[in-house]
Parts: C-alpha cells; structure tokens; sequence
DNA sequence: TATAAAACATGTTTTTTCGCAGTTTTTTAT
DNA sequence: ATAAAAAACTGCGAAAAAACATGTTTTATA
C-alpha cells in the first residue's frame, strides 16, 4: 500500500522550502527571482494520473515536491519505453525546452504526489537574467545527456538479463531499500518498459535470480541478497562508470 | 576518396568566423567573451584520428570548424555504441561538462577535419558571466537529449530493419546527397554500430533494400530510391516527430 | 472477508537476431 | 596498373528473444 500524503499547508513560494535537492530553491533568496519564484503553482496528483501528456504544448516545468514519477515516451502498438524514474527536487518537462513546442514525454504519477509548477515564460525570462541559475540547468541537462546516452548502449549491448539487472540495481541506487525489499515498487511491465523488454521475460529473469539467490521477491516487492553479484555481472559493460 | 582541405590561412579568432551555425561564434562581437574568444585553438586532425580518447580528462570543448567526426562509447569485448555523427558548427566534447571529471566519450575524424578547442575555464566563465550563451548551450543540450531519448526508444523497440532505414535516413537528413548518393559514406559496420546491430545484419537489410527497389549501393556509397516508401515504414514509430 | 481484477508465473512455439566460415568485390597503396 | 588489404556479401545453424496460451497468486475493493 502506497502511502498517503500528509502535508496539509501548502507552501506557495519557495522561501521556506526545505527541498534541498531543487535546483530552482537554491535561488529563491535571489531578489532578481523574486517574481519568477512567486508565478509557482502546486498541484495535487493522485498515484495513477498523468500530469504530462505526450505532444501537448510546453506551457511550463514540473518539480516533484513530494512523490514519485515514471517518464516515458509511447512507441508502436502503444508500447511504451519509460525514460526516467524521477523523485522529490526532480525537475520533468524540460525535455520540450528546446526548439519542440511540443512535450516529446509523458509523465504519470506512481503514488499521491505533490509538484510545483513553473510557467515557461518566467522561467525563460529568470534564466537569462541568472546566468548561474542558467549553467546549472545546463548541467543539469549535460548530466540527463551523458545517462541517456549511456542508456542507449545499455539497451543496444546489454542481454535481457543484464538489463533487467542494470534496472533493480538503478532502482536501489536512486530509491534505495527498507527492511530488505527496494523502496519504489513497480510492476513487472513497468521493469519490462524501462529494460526495454517484454514483461515475461522480466518474470521469467526475476524467477531465476531469485534461485539464484541473488534476490528475492515478495508480490510486486524485489529484495536484493547479493548486491556485488549483481553489479560484477554489468560491471564488464561499465567501462567508465555511469550514475 | 575524401576532399581535402584547401584552407591554407588559420584563423586564430572567431571575429572573421565565416561558420554561421556555430554556438560560439554568435558572441564573437561581445566584449566579455573577447578573452575566451581570443583562447582559441585550431587543430588539423587526419581522417581516422582519434582526437577525444574516452575515460580522458575533461579539459575543453570542441568544434568542427570543417569535417566530420563520429561520437561513440566503447561497450563489452570493445563493440562501440555510435551515439552521433557530427558535421561543421556542431559542439563535441560537451558530454564531460556535467559533474563527470572525465570523457565519457570518445571521437574520431571521418575526413581531415579542422577543430576549434576551447579551455574548460574560460568556457566556464563565459557561460557564468553571459547568460544568453549558458542559455543557448542549455538548449543545445536540452535538443540533444531529446533525439538522445528518441534514439533509447528506436533502438529498444524498432527492428533491426526499421533501425537500419532509421539510420540511412539520418545520415540523409544530416548529410544531404549528391548524384544520387549520400554525402557520409560510412562502412557497414559503422551503420551497425549507430543502428545497434551487427554488420552482416547491416548487409543482409541492404541487401533486401536494394532488392525492393527502395536504395541502390556502389561499393561503401548508398543512395536513396524511394524515400517516401523508406520513411513510410518507420513512420508508425514516430508519433511525434524527432530530428 | 468475499470477489473481481490485476499481476505474476511458466511451459511451448515462433520469430528474430546473431555468429561463423568462406567467397567475392572494392578500395588503397605501391 | 597491380597486388595486398579491407570491406562487402551469402548461407546456415545456433542462440536469444518474443509471442502465445493458460494457470496461479496477489492485490484492491465493495
């Protein structure tokens, strides 16, 4: 069972936003953001909805205040690959920051979550006014680049089994586990769409790590036992070493 | 055979600069950037030549000024993943930037090639002191991303044929053709490098292209019949549209 | 807590992709 | 122009992955 929200004051600026991780919360002291920091909406999404639909206009940005989402992008059949996992102080709707007037993403909530939003314009007119706010989203997008891009070899060099390994091992290293089971459960299908894979397989990979004794399984809940077994097996593929 | 390169006088500064699509070279004029303008190197580098050497210090930034170059990671048993194929005005070396100390990437010249180079910190400074520029790298890196995403998609849900039309298309959209045959002539085993697949794969799809009457080949060149009927079979994957 | 729906699980068949080995053609360098 | 090297091609068997079919367990909800 997911677990409900309990903040019940909305916070409306982000002065007092305790958000350590936010990439826009480290200016909001800034006078210059004063305006920018103020234009900011929260919204309440309940596990389950879609606050991004694939194609519809940019219209602004997304910052997980509290909660979790999956990204994806819809293929054939409907099929869909999942791009990212993002949590609390992550931004998502970036990626139609460029020339696309378009959101090229989805974006689907995986439990009750909070986001703040900011409109584009604002945000346009507060980059080019900070240049430093400006370099750190440029990092920001540098970093999201050279995953991606790592991701592309993972999937196009990877074998079934390294990937569905690859992804409990991303999922432990960004939501990390209580009590022996990793904390963000996903569906065999979600594992499937972000390995770039079939659902059956991912059962049929998870059945035999688990007599394998490299993990073990509760329902949806995966548990890793053997943590170094599991990297030394993509570690071949990690020349230089990815987050 | 590869043209050579018949510009005897090297330009030291970008002010003359005659390249239009260049990122840098649209604050030449501007006085702040005048020292990390002036720090600019021209480097000559042969065909073949690797000048980014993957896992490397990160120490600046590149740009082709004339030629073409090959983007790529090295994966298990040294099968390398191209990532991208760059062409004059486009930015190599900007993979490093985020909080990576190293390359993770590595980059050859597919022709004598001429590159810009600029130091790390100076470009650092740039982009803190002149928002505009630190606004426009984060857009080039925002598009990169996104056909970065795109291309995680392609690889783990398109065919190996529907990868391989995906890629003549790109180095058609890029590259352009002349006479009736793609201006990058790259090898087989390079398109299957891009695409994600073996060479002999890469020959077996052409093989049956050709047969179908949809491209024609002469030795390593390819050239395109029927694009409509090319674009027509991956069109189903792009919903919306990507570069 | 009963019940329906969703998700998990596994065996079987089919399709796709890969890897090897040998041949021919093209390119490159002398 | 010619020889050597590199790249392109082809067929075939093996392996991997996907698709299908069907049963079981877990989860959500009335």
């Amino acid at each position: 069972m997911h677990t409900r929200s309990k903040i019940s004051i909305l916070q409306t600026t982000c002065i007092n936003c305790t958000q350590t991780n936010c990439i826009v919360n480290s200016y909001a002291n800034s006078e210059s953001n004063r305006k920018f920091i103020e234009s900011k909406k929260i919204l309440k999404c309940k596990k389950g909805q879609q606050f991004i639909m694939e194609g519809a206009m940019v219209n602004g940005l997304f910052i997980i205040l509290k909660g979790t989402a999956k990204v994806f992008r819809t293929g054939i059949n409907g099929k869909e690959q999942i791009v990212r996992f993002a949590k609390s102080g992550e931004v998502i709707g970036h990626r139609g920051f460029g020339t696309e007037e378009h959101y090229p993403i989805g974006a689907v909530a995986l439990e009750d979550t909070l986001l703040c939003y900011f409109s584009k314009e604002l945000l346009q007119e507060a980059l080019l006014n900070n240049a430093k706010l400006a370099y750190d989203m440029m990092l920001f997008y540098a970093n999201e680049l050279n995953r991606s891009e790592s991701k592309v070899k993972t999937i196009s060099q990877m074998t079934v089994r390294e990937r569905v390994i690859d992804s409990i091992l991303y999922i432990n290293r960004k939501f990390g586990d209580t009590d022996g089971y990793l904390n963000l459960v996903l569906s065999r299908k979600e594992y499937a769409d972000y390995a770039g894979t079939t659902e059956e397989q991912v059962i049929r990979t998870l059945s035999t790590l688990k007599k394998e004794g490299l993990i073990r399984t509760r329902g949806k809940k995966i548990g890793i036992y053997n943590i170094d077994n599991l990297k030394a097996e993509i570690s071949q593929h990690n020349f230089f070493l990815d987050s």
